[in-house]
DNA sequence: GTCTGAATTTAGGCATGTCTAAAAACAATT
DNA sequence: AATTGTTTTTAGACATGCCTAAATTCAGAC
């Protein structure tokens, strides 16, 4: 075998840590929101560490080909560690799907253990897990499901917000994931495909009256509105 | 609150690495087939690891009183310790069951992917997953699954070698879990609640001539028959 | 009871992933 | 272009969990 063929054998063998993926898709979702290269801060802040943690783990991931990284300037994922990156979104948002689906749980409680079962690697558990679920396009959140070659489903899909009175929506997905908003939606009945209607908006804070499934009435502020994302009927 | 009290939460709030669960669920293993204290080497056999290194970790678990450990006197698990054990042993069979009955994974994949899930602690994920399991008794392998208060099931099983010619038994289970012995029960169709039908047994070798599911015949060694747990019928 | 070989522990090291404190580089303003 | 404040990196430490090699303890044969 020749040296690079070796070499090839190494990227397509090599497991990452715990820690080293969960640098990856930090990296990842940073550099989907700002479109930049990103920043070793931005990383700590994400990941809840320090920025000399952050230095040490980039120098490492840099050896690995995962990331470019030049000091001082900040880093981007690689294709290699692209493809790694997508392919941990896809195993949590699938295990998201699991939980949720099968398991019963509510949506603001399962990220947490996702998080944890997303660094099981086998192939064959997420192709599995993928045929379970049906091969879901979307997660509980309403978040794309990458599939096995890490391609995303796109859709329409617009802030609540967006709508005027009168309008119909069906609820697809959240832009604001955190429990507490999470949680204010269960109690409110809104769930993903729950049809919501624009009854009236009021023009001064630009509060909406809309009705829930044809059942429920309710008052929602501009900020709920702007982070639920919903299909115009 | 008291001091006692405090010393009470720390041990029901306190969380191991996945380290300390293995070294946990080893010494739990072996005790349960040798019935005497755990010996050091024995720990390191199982664990795949050197004796200093179990030193290290015997010294760890003593500390936080999850085993009983005098120098150069082997170990036992304390209370919290068999508390422990037993809850990771119902993780991983519950989650083999997961495996084989919902993703359709074959007998002899399993287990190292339930090593994985195993570590997941969530407390609230193993009571759904218990319940969307329809509260399984036993594992894929017949092995018992401990409830969620540490009890076994306990259920007459015969090793199929005990049986004579004649005697029909239901497999529950096998005493052998080794991938090599699971993938030849497969290519023999012989999968739990196959009926065993004895036909013949050869004095010579104790080698067993039988009927599979009133379909298949076959004829299996006497060690195989050993390895096969079985209901007389 | 002493010896000898096996089992166990100690001592010292190493990799990983984290930290704080200090130094270096950058960028923005004057 | 110098200064200043922020960002980033370096240096040095620490905990965990592992290792090898050496010392210690044990247990069984004599």
């Amino acid at each position: 075998m020749s040296k690079n063929n070796l070499h090839l054998l190494k990227i397509i063998v090599m497991t990452l840590s715990k820690a080293e993926e969960n640098y990856l898709k930090a990296i990842f979702k940073i550099a989907e929101k700002e479109n930049k290269s990103v920043s070793t801060n931005a990383i700590a802040r994400h990941l809840n560490t320090t920025a000399a943690s952050v230095t040490d783990m980039l120098r490492k991931l840099s050896e690995k080909e995962l990331i470019t990284y030049e000091k001082y300037k900040g880093v981007s994922l690689s294709t290699s560690g692209n493809k790694m990156a997508t392919n941990l979104i896809r195993r949590h948002r699938l295990w998201e799907v699991f939980l949720v689906n099968k398991l019963r749980f509510a949506w603001h409680q399962v990220h947490d253990i996702a998080e944890e079962l997303e660094h099981i690697y086998s192939e064959e558990l997420i192709a599995r897990l993928d045929a379970f679920l049906d091969y879901p396009k979307f997660d509980p959140h309403g978040d794309p499901i990458p599939n096995a070659e890490g391609k995303f489903t796109i859709r329409n899909q617009t802030a609540l917000a967006e709508l005027f009175a009168g309008q119909n929506g069906i609820v697809l997905g959240v832009k604001d994931s955190r429990d507490d908003f999470l949680k204010y939606l269960t109690d409110m009945h809104i769930k993903l495909g729950s049809a919501i209607k624009i009854q009236k908006i009021t023009h001064f804070d630009k509060s909406m009256h809309i009705t829930i499934d044809e059942r429920t009435e309710a008052v929602i502020s501009h900020q709920v509105a702007m982070n639920l994302l919903v299909r115009i009927q």
